[in-house]
DNA sequence: CAGCATGTAGACAGACTTGTCTATCTATGG
DNA sequence: CCATAGATAGACAAGTCTGTCTACATGCTG
């Protein structure tokens, strides 16, 4: 490991630990000890647990929408492409690592009184949406904008509760359920 | 506070804290202090925390059921009887104590190791989603057997989202969309 | 090669955690 | 009233937490 990539090997390190075992219930020695660093090291990297939290955030949605941008943008010949979502999410939910949503997850870890981080998760929630708009737009059935963001809010939530649900009964029939669901209001 | 309503007390006090604060958040200390009893009190009374948590668990579900069975029962000479799911959920947003769905919220925290809490979990929701089919069959709409059973689950993963994404967004368009979504697949 | 930015091991501080235990007190029910 | 179940205050144990700090080592770059 080379010192440039301290950082992301950090926060990789500390992303996998966070996302199978909670952000309360890992511990910073447990992050020094699997990303084999010094204590020092780590905290010339984040100024806090929360910082680290922050960067974990981040780091998990950019990859999430570059991995969901790319898992559209090669099926972008089919009908009712918004229907890829709940595709890309049995993908996910097939993978031995799937835990649910982390941005849910951490949302009822954390104390109410972190705002900086409810506030990122919301932003990253609507950069889900608006994602969700584009390609509701983009596709041959014309509808106007409020009839669209009204629809990309509704699949949202389809797939929000796909993921959760999936996750919670160890199951797919959410997630199916949920297409189902996306199908008829597409209509 | 008599001493036979100890244990209740020691459940309703827990509740409170776990759901607002979280239970990883929530020390043993805490919830003596603010029960106002000694420590071997709440330990005569629960093996471990985790023990507290199931019964956090159980309270909160028994009297969500109640109150759910309640609601409905006020109101069934409505057409889609189902949709008070909504409206029940609205009422709850309103409370400043709201703060999303405690089983998400439990889930996120414990270990997965945790089997037997999350197994509580699983059936409470199961027993959920069984009342929505029992509200479902209940209406003229004859439906078969699978459908009611999809139905419900699908009006089930609805209410679920709205709980978890009010929150979430601290707004109630999610309510008001899943409401929306709920209507179009009634039909 | 040399200087410096960054990394190391790990001690330290102060706080907190869950659960165990003791000697004594108190509320309850017969 | 009396016996007992259950409550009390709080010490104790062993462990963990997050963040600070020191003296030294090492990798990188000019």
């Amino acid at each position: 490991m080379s010192r440039a990539n301290t950082r992301d090997h950090i926060v990789s390190v500390a992303s996998d630990l966070f996302y199978q075992n909670g952000f309360n219930l890992t511990g910073i020695n447990e992050i020094i000890k699997e990303a084999d660093i010094a204590k020092a090291t780590l905290y010339n990297h984040f100024a806090s647990k929360d910082e680290i939290c922050i960067a974990y955030l981040e780091t998990m949605h950019e990859q999430f929408m570059t991995d969901l941008q790319a898992f559209y943008t090669a099926r972008k010949s089919r009908k009712q492409q918004v229907l890829i979502l709940f595709d890309f999410l049995k993908l996910a939910f097939d993978q031995e690592t799937f835990n649910g949503c982390w941005c849910i997850n951490i949302h009822s870890e954390i104390p109410k009184e972190k705002l900086d981080i409810k506030a990122l998760i919301k932003r990253q929630k609507s950069e889900l949406i608006s994602f969700i708009e584009t390609v509701i737009r983009s596709e041959e059935k014309k509808r106007s904008v409020a009839e669209s963001q009204k629809l990309a809010k509704q699949i949202y939530l389809l797939y929000e509760a796909a993921v959760t649900e999936s996750h919670l009964h160890q199951d797919a029939w959410p997630i199916q359920n949920a297409k189902d669901i996306c199908k008829l209001i597409l209509k």
